[in-house]
RNA sequence: GGCCCAUUCGUCUAGUCGGCCUAGGACGCCAGGUUUUCAUCCUGGAAAUCGGGGGUUCGAAUCCCCCAUGGGUCACCA
């Protein structure tokens, strides 16, 4: 039975590079008719943010990523807080102790950062463990009497793992396949801190256990622990779960992952949706207020370090789905291009229904005070939506279906105005009267008409006329666009456009 | 610095066990065509000597070794 779990923790907004991570588990619990549970790994209470654990949620949903189990919705194998599970992690603390794969170790964080500068300034790295730990303030290292002593009084004290002797650890990765380290360069970790709260470490595989998780998917910042977590694993007893280690997602340019200062820097979301920091009240914006169909920014991130083996790129959750396997997530780090995310986008805003469309494009005209029904918002959508990445910029670019264009555009002017336009306008004010009906086959009739008998340039003349119209020398066929404004607001705008050509 | 991971067009990537790769697709870019304009759309183009160097082989982007570069990680944070 598949078990795969998404683990965050409530420090903050998800980063996109959370959001494809539950992707991907979400993708790999599907495919193989399993579980995908959510926990929440809360156990630096130092860290916590307020709103991160609503925000997850929120996010989440919106993605349209369904968990099985987690918190809020339960499972049998809850709490999925970990806040909520302390006593089970002294529990197992309690067993590692009594198999001698764990000890207390009794320095203050002060003294540590003390040994760690005295070897900084000798040029090296302090470890605790294998090398050193018999001479460091530990159970290991001081009399049982002494010890007893300490722990009676209740002297500060954390539990750090006691890694076994100098050996091979040959850890396997699913999308990397072996990876071998020798167990002595890693350190004796901190397990259960003096809080009385456990590390990630400790309670990370603690849960993964008691949940049964059967694959870990999670980021390949966590790939230089895990022969750690494989060694804890074994100190329990414990069969070890299969892992898989994502790729990172790198910023646009430049080096290094994505981060949130990116974002502000080149004018794109990194969050999925936006985020107002509690305590600065700095806002972070978010691909669902910036305008992207959540299923845009899920195609296009399920894309960012994976791929079905085809040249598809426009695929459905379901899709994606069918097609996911581990097999096919690449080793190496997928920079975010925001310009291609723009062409999700743009495609999923093609594709998607008119009627939608339309209300969507009604409710943002509503913001800027601009009142339509639907069947314009449809017409209009219809016509423009070609044009555009995103159902707001509609409203820009479109503007001039809904009020008077504010001034006419002199570049434009200067390119397509001619000696005679002001006198073509005059011309066509005198015709536009007679047109009936006054739709767009019966304008473009007159306004051909007028054109052959005065042999002039179309480019020219209608260029003129569409200035007026639209305040500038684009947008769709111009009779189309006045019939819709209707024939007094075409007589307006011409008549206030003659001026500008004189 | 130690350890670990990675390295195909500017970017995302295809490339089953080495031959069909004079390296394919997509975004972006450029040009032409369609369009009364702009955009869309269509067609075409430039764009990777497969990080570099050695091997193995009749033959390597694909296998092996070395190097370089990039990244990640080294907390009582996850």
């Amino acid at each position: 039975m598949v078990r795969v779990r998404f683990a965050p923790s409530p420090t903050g907004p998800l980063h996109i590079g959370g959001v494809r991570t539950a992707l991907y588990n979400y993708f790999f619990a599907r495919k193989n008719k399993g579980k995908f549970i959510l926990r929440i790994e809360d156990t630096d209470q130092s860290r916590y943010v307020s709103g991160a654990e609503e925000y997850i949620l929120e996010s989440l949903a919106w993605c349209g990523i369904q968990f099985d189990e987690g918190i809020n919705i339960g499972g049998e194998y809850g709490p999925y807080r970990q806040s909520d599970r302390t006593g089970i992690y002294r529990e197992y603390i309690n067993i590692l102790i009594q198999k001698g794969a764990a000890y207390y170790a009794f320095e203050t964080p002060d003294e540590l950062n003390q040994i760690r500068k005295e070897y900084e300034s000798r040029g090296e790295t302090f470890q605790y463990g294998i090398n050193n730990r018999m001479n460091l303030k530990n159970s290991l290292s001081l009399p049982a009497s002494e010890v007893k002593k300490l722990l009676d009084t209740s002297h500060p004290h954390v539990i750090r793992f006691k890694v076994p002797e100098a050996k091979e650890v040959t850890v396997n990765d699913l999308i990397r396949d072996e990876i071998k380290v020798n167990s002595i360069i890693i350190d004796d970790k901190v397990l259960f801190k003096s809080d009385g709260m456990p590390t990630y470490h400790l309670a990370n595989i603690v849960d993964d256990h008691l949940m049964k998780i059967s694959h870990v998917i999670r980021g390949e910042e966590w790939l230089p622990s895990l022969p750690l977590h494989v060694l804890i694993y074994q100190a329990f007893d414990w069969e070890v779960p299969e892992f898989a280690h994502l790729p990172l997602i790198l910023r646009p340019d430049g080096k290094g992952k994505l981060s949130k200062r990116d974002g502000d820097r080149l004018g794109f979301s990194v969050y999925p949706i936006s985020w107002q920091d509690p305590k600065t009240k700095e806002i972070y914006r978010g691909f669902r207020e910036d305008g992207y169909y959540s299923e845009a920014f899920v195609n296009m991130l399920a894309l960012l370090g994976w791929n079905p083996g085809d040249d598809r790129e426009i695929m459905s959750m379901e899709e994606m789905i069918e097609a996911f396997d581990l097999k096919d997530v690449h080793k190496s780090g997928a920079r975010f291009d925001p310009i291609k995310a723009r062409w999700f986008n743009h495609v999923y805003l093609q594709k998607r229904d008119i009627k939608l469309v339309a209300q969507e494009f009604k409710d943002e005209l509503s913001k800027v005070n601009i009142n339509v029904t639907l069947e314009e918002a449809v017409f209009v959508a219809e016509l423009m939506r070609e044009r555009v990445d995103f159902v707001k910029d509609l409203v820009t670019e479109a503007i001039f279906f809904f009020k008077t264009p504010e001034t006419l555009d002199p570049k434009a002017i200067k390119k397509w105005g001619t000696d005679n336009s002001a006198q073509w306008l005059k011309d066509i004010l005198l015709i536009i009267n007679d047109i009936e009906p006054f739709d767009s086959e019966k304008i473009d009739e007159a306004l051909n008409n007028y054109l052959k008998e005065k042999n002039v340039k179309a480019g020219n003349f209608f260029n003129t006329l569409r200035i007026c119209i639209v305040g500038t020398s684009k947008g769709p066929h111009l009779s189309t666009i006045m019939q819709f404004i209707g024939k007094q607001e075409t007589i307006n705008r011409i008549e206030r456009g003659i001026s500008y050509f004189e």
